[in-house]
RNA sequence: GCCCGGGUGGCGAAAUGGUAAACGCGGGCGACUUAAAAUCGCCUGGCUUCGGCCAUGCAGGUUCGAGUCCUGUCCCGGGCACCA
């Protein structure tokens, strides 16, 4: 900390250590990042960049289980290699301050903070349905689930009703989705998380059930301007109402369907939910505006984790409701004016007809008015939905966070205080789920089944972890003040570094980790921890480098060992949906990759098998994985051009935001560019190296100019980060610098300055060369004469009606008169004139400094 | 289906509404060399009757002037997808 100084903290998202190591893939964002922080320290920022791991997870619980290795093992050996491989790309990352979630002194925190949400009531246990990945053997949140799978390992999930830990994020869906406004961070990662919040505003409406009328179903609806054209109403099967108001004979055919929709996984259930299935309850509901007796439906098409889990139907104006109205015949009303009943659901604003008080209002008019009705009369009122669900916080996991609580005999559960954390992990030699829904930790009784020390009174602890996240949602703040064991961090820190200037990092955390951090920050926020409402100012996702990988296909698909499979290249198969089977037999194939290293070429540069010639492969460009064969590691790159070579590639393949396929092909520019650099300054001869005189001062005009040019660029591109910019002009600096002199010293040491962003190895050894005692990291930013940035002559383009016909050069401040003649002066121009017609211009537009447009 | 991004040389890419293709890769020619490598220099979008013409996915529009702004359309990538 120096409060003398401005701060900038720029961070990079810390990685999982997979024992797969980097790839050249990963460290584009750090190299990044790392040029900037080089940057900001040379204009005088006082800069803040760490890095650490985010070591839970469940690949090293996986691997434990297969090989029998304690997953803490495989953490510290993968750990070790990325912090090797990190290094040796130079980043400048402060090594002091190296964290891992894991760690003792790290849990201790995580654990505080959890109990900072129990004791605002933001954490608590609740019988839900739940994703439940069998295959995982755990729960799994929502934002974990991609289409009905899970995230990791694409899963089959299926709901299932279980008790687990929550977090109340629902309570901040307000905050973190208006905070989004203010933040720098790419427009659609915003958009994802606004879209995950779902926010609606409409109105909570009860409808009463006949011959019940203490019951009532409540519902949900955007639109109550169209309560006169409900027909019907909706309950989801997992309704609590649904056992009560079957009819006699109806109850069979309803418990029928619900026993059948809440068996389905979520997949299957998503597969058939344009099916519109559904059974009448026999029930009906009155509808409160004007009586009307509604039919009450249970349909899966209903969500029960949405609104009130049902919903009235208005099949004229909404289109889920019309295919659900038209397949089971029920009735379709018109109450909006605008739309065509034959044709389907009406669902944009218009004039309410057929509604009673309502009617010759504008849409927008008749909700105001429905609302105040229904909330004068008792029968609902106004209100927010949010599609966003608290969040799913329990594992059935060993490697994870142990919840901080103890479960009490009388089923209440007390926290654990801040002098017996951190709660560790007992010690297993077995780390598997040891039954149907049991967790690795039910397996050590000893260590479930406790006494509280403090009224010693038998207790038990909690069988669950904490999911993955929990370390990430706050581990930019203990980078802040790594070693306290006292807090998770001092207050005084917290209010100097904070926030995160820049965030660098991966897109797929759009409503993972970085919604879950936001949501523990304003936590923190409102707890007066910290004092920024949002974490992380100004976000930028690095596009991903693919890879080149090469398939073909077996019809081996279960890797039977008996059998010796017949491989087939990708013309000869077909790709159905899931399935991938052989064009003309229809035999189930299976996808098989060649490593891209081990790919034969034929004379036409076709690829093939290399031990079956005659099998084509086919180049697919995906994302670099070791099951593909086509992974590019850094350290193979650094071997043969080096660390600077590989930095300073990475930022010019293209802008930091966009992916490309890795090609090796364009390192020995770049290499050829370094060594271009270092002989600028160093004269290479079979007499050995020697330094070459560098001429003294500033050089000559051009030299001056050049050198201005460059600094001024460079500047302008960090700060926008343009890193492939900013290098292309230091090749240009280096292509002309000695055009018409040598070298001269301010020009020079100016140069190695912008150059050590990129190259800090090679930029660092000329420094020393020439003479300085300390490291070039520590200098300034090179300043420069803006008055060099002008030229006194300027070369314009002469247009004729538009189009490029001639270049003139004049003095800068030319007058237009002046550069109007000199621009009718021109032969060519003048022919053009001619040929257009000729006589007098229309029109001359003149551009200062760039160009004259005679119009004829 | 809906909502975002993005389509520019053989390739990676540049370009405040003002000379399209900077910089790099690849390719060509030349210099140096006995030769090669390395290095250095020049050339490198297409067509051309050498005047130019055509070129930023396609078709229009606005403008003195459009890769850039607007409308429509096609393709690629990503996100969402019964949220009432």
């Amino acid at each position: 900390m120096d409060p003398a100084r401005p701060k900038y903290y720029v961070l990079d998202m810390f990685p999982y250590p997979s024992g797969e190591g980097l790839h050249v893939g990963h460290p584009k964002g750090y190299i990044c990042t790392d040029a900037i922080a080089r940057y900001k320290r040379m204009r005088g920022f006082n800069v803040l960049h760490p890095m650490g791991w985010d070591a839970f997870g469940l690949p090293a619980e996986q691997y434990a289980v297969q090989t029998g290795t304690h997953p803490g093992i495989t953490t510290r050996r993968n750990i070790e290699t990325y912090r090797r491989q990190l290094k040796q790309l130079g980043l400048s990352y402060d090594w002091s301050r190296e964290i891992d979630t894991t760690d003792p002194r790290y849990v201790k925190w995580t654990q505080w903070i959890f109990c900072k949400l129990f004791e605002r009531g933001l954490a608590y246990q609740a019988e839900v349905a739940v994703n439940w990945c069998p295959a995982l053997g755990t729960v799994l949140a929502n934002e974990e689930v991609v289409d009905g799978r899970s995230e990791r390992g694409a899963h089959p999930v299926v709901r299932m009703p279980m008790k687990q830990w929550m977090l109340r994020i629902t309570e901040y869906a307000e905050r973190l989705l208006g905070d989004l406004e203010e933040l720098d961070w790419p427009e659609h990662i915003k958009r994802m998380q606004v879209e995950w919040i779902g926010r609606s505003e409409g109105a909570r409406v009860k409808f009463p059930v006949e011959g019940a009328e203490k019951k009532a179903i409540e519902v949900f609806t955007t639109r109550p301007d169209t309560l006169f054209g409900a027909t019907y109403m909706v309950l989801a099967p997992e309704h609590p109402l649904v056992g009560e108001i079957a009819s006699d004979d109806k109850r069979g055919e309803v418990q029928r369907y619900v026993a059948k929709a809440t068996q389905r996984s979520e997949r299957q259930r998503m597969v058939e939910s344009d099916d519109k299935t559904g059974v009448f309850t026999g029930a009906f509901a009155l509808n409160p505006v004007n009586g009307e007796r509604l039919p009450v439906w249970i349909a899966s098409y209903v969500l029960a984790g949405y609104g009130s889990g049902a919903i009235m139907a208005v099949p004229g104006h909404d289109e889920r409701d019309f295919a659900f109205a038209t397949i089971h015949q029920l009735p379709i009303l018109q109450v909006v004016s605008g739309g065509d009943p034959a044709k389907g659901a009406h669902a944009a604003d218009g004039r309410a007809i057929n509604s009673g008080f309502l009617d010759g209002l504008e849409s927008a008019a008749a909700r105001q008015r429905i609302n105040d009705w229904l909330e004068a009369e008792g029968h609902g009122k106004r209100a927010t939905s949010y599609k966003l669900r608290d969040w799913l916080f329990s594992r059935q996991r060993y490697w994870g966070e142990p919840l901080p609580v103890l479960h009490l005999e009388d089923g209440s559960q007390r926290l654990l205080s801040e002098d017996e954390l951190p709660l560790l992990l007992p010690e297993l030699d077995d780390w598997k789920p040891s039954g149907e829904f049991e967790t690795p930790l039910a397996r050590a009784p000893e260590w479930i089944k406790t006494r509280d020390p403090q009224t010693g009174a038998p207790a038990q602890r909690d069988p669950n972890t904490m999911p993955q996240w929990a370390g990430s949602c706050w581990y930019y703040l203990r980078f802040l003040d790594p070693q306290n064991d006292a807090a998770p961090f001092s207050l005084e820190a917290e209010r100097y570094w904070m926030p995160v200037d820049l965030y660098v990092g991966g897109a797929e955390h759009a409503v993972l980790h970085l919604l879950y951090a936001r949501f523990w920050h304003k936590v923190l926020y409102d707890a007066g921890l910290v004092h920024t409402v949002e974490p992380f100012t100004r976000l930028r996702s690095p596009g991903m480098i693919l890879g080149h990988s090469y398939r073909y296909y077996d019809d081996n698909p279960d890797e039977d060992p008996a059998h010796t499979p017949q491989l087939y290249s990708a013309s000869e198969v077909q790709v159905a949906g899931e399935r991938v089977q052989h064009r003309e037999t229809g035999a189930p194939l299976r996808a098989r990759w060649v490593r891209a290293e081990d790919v034969r070429r034929d004379a036409t540069g076709q690829p093939l098998h290399p031990e079956h010639p005659d099998i084509v492969l086919e180049e697919v460009i995906e994302k670099m994985s070791k099951s593909r064969g086509n992974v590019v590691s850094p350290d193979a790159m650094i071997e043969r051009f080096g660390a600077d070579a590989l930095r300073l590639y990475e930022l010019f393949m293209g802008p930091l935001t966009k992916g490309a396929p890795w090609s090796t092909d364009g390192m020995p520019g770049c290499h050829r560019f370094l060594q271009r650099c270092w002989r600028l300054f160093i004269e290479e001869s079979s007499a050995g190296e020697r330094l070459r005189p560098l001429a003294p001062g500033a050089g000559t005009a051009a030299q001056q100019r050049l050198t201005a040019q460059t600094i001024a660029g460079v500047a302008a591109d960090m700060e926008q980060i343009q890193p492939n910019t900013a290098i292309a002009k230091l090749m240009v600096f280096v292509r002309d610098v000695t055009r018409d002199a040598p070298l001269p010293r301010e020009a020079g040491e100016a140069f190695l300055k912008m150059l050590s962003l990129f190259a800090p190895h090679l930029a660092e050894e000329i420094w020393q060369r020439l003479g300085h005692a300390d490291s070039i990291a520590l200098e300034p930013w090179p300043g420069h004469d803006p008055a060099l940035l002008e030229t006194s002559l300027v070369t314009l383009v002469v247009q004729v009606n538009g189009r490029r016909r001639a270049e003139i050069t004049a003095p800068r401040d030319a007058s237009e008169a002046t550069l109007r003649a000199a621009a009718l002066a021109d032969e060519n121009v003048a022919r053009h004139i001619s040929d257009a017609g000729g006589g007098e211009p229309r029109r001359v537009v003149v551009v200062p400094g760039r160009l004259v447009n005679i119009v004829i």
